[in-house]
DNA sequence: ATGGCCTCGGTTCGAGGA
């Protein structure tokens, strides 16, 4: 069983590339953020032909999240019910008996902003949400964009980007009382080699020269923390032509 | 020294991303 997540910053202009990506990595799942289309633009007859049922949650020119799967799913959700938002940023499903959560985490633009605030309130609504979803479904999967580098080896340059949003503290401890629910971060369950990064900006020839963040998650309940047994992030899709800023992680779980 | 890109909406520039 594999589950993955990939932020595709518009599925209009991504289509192509998320279909090539499921022909040659057929994963089970795949949680979409920044679709950027409303629901009636979704193009669900091109994924259904390529053999997954999907549920999405779409809005203009922003936000979107969507969930590709090959198996059925059930019981989907949009949103956070304890938290009013008008931003499309959460879909859930159960799929296979787990409990399926794709996000697109707010960005927070600069520390101290209006949108910085909102991402900090925002993270805490997730936790006391998940806290509870938790306890109802325990193998519980967080997959997306946590517009979060939990520690300084999750960014080139540490230094440059410290306190910076993405890499703050309130940040960091927002993302270590995710892990307290508990939950494990799937790619620090395994070795790994350094410099690994999910996104890069698109200025400055930041993907040649590996300037990235870690920033893209799964996050997983401990019995899919168990049955997991390998985390990749697949840089080769940052290298098609008009790439996303972001690229797939993936993650193995044992049946 | 600064900012250098991409997408969208909607018109040639601003907002937002990270």
């Amino acid at each position: 069983m594999k589950i993955a997540t990939w932020n595709v910053n518009s599925l209009k202009v991504r289509l192509p590339q998320v279909l090539q990506w499921l022909e040659s990595s057929p994963v089970d799942v795949l949680c979409l953020q920044e679709t950027k289309l409303t629901d009636d633009k979704f193009p669900v007859a091109e994924i259904e032909a390529a053999g997954y049922q999907v549920a999405f949650s779409g809005q203009k020119t922003y936000n979107g999240v969507a969930i590709l799967s090959r198996h059925p799913m059930s019981d989907i959700v949009k949103n956070n019910p304890l938290f009013e938002d008008e931003q499309q940023r959460i879909i859930s499903a159960t799929i296979a008996g787990m409990r399926i959560v794709c996000a697109y985490i707010p960005n927070g633009q600069e520390v101290g902003s209006d949108k910085y605030q909102y991402k900090l309130r925002w993270l805490d609504a997730l936790h006391q949400w998940l806290s509870a979803e938790i306890a109802s479904h325990p193998s519980l999967a967080l997959l997306g964009d946590y517009n979060i580098a939990p520690a300084d080896a999750d960014v080139h340059d540490a230094a440059a980007w410290q306190g910076q949003v993405l890499c703050s503290d309130a940040e960091r401890a927002a993302f270590e009382r995710l892990c307290a629910l508990p939950m494990k971060d799937a790619f620090r369950l395994f070795p790994q080699a350094e410099k690994m990064y999910s996104w890069w900006d698109y200025r400055q020839m930041a993907f040649r020269r590996n300037r990235g963040l870690r920033i893209d998650h799964i996050l997983l309940s401990p019995p899919l923390a168990e049955r997991c047994v390998a985390c990749e992030i697949d840089k080769v899709p940052r290298k098609w032509e008009q790439p996303s800023d972001h690229t797939p992680v993936v993650a193995t779980l044992a049946p």
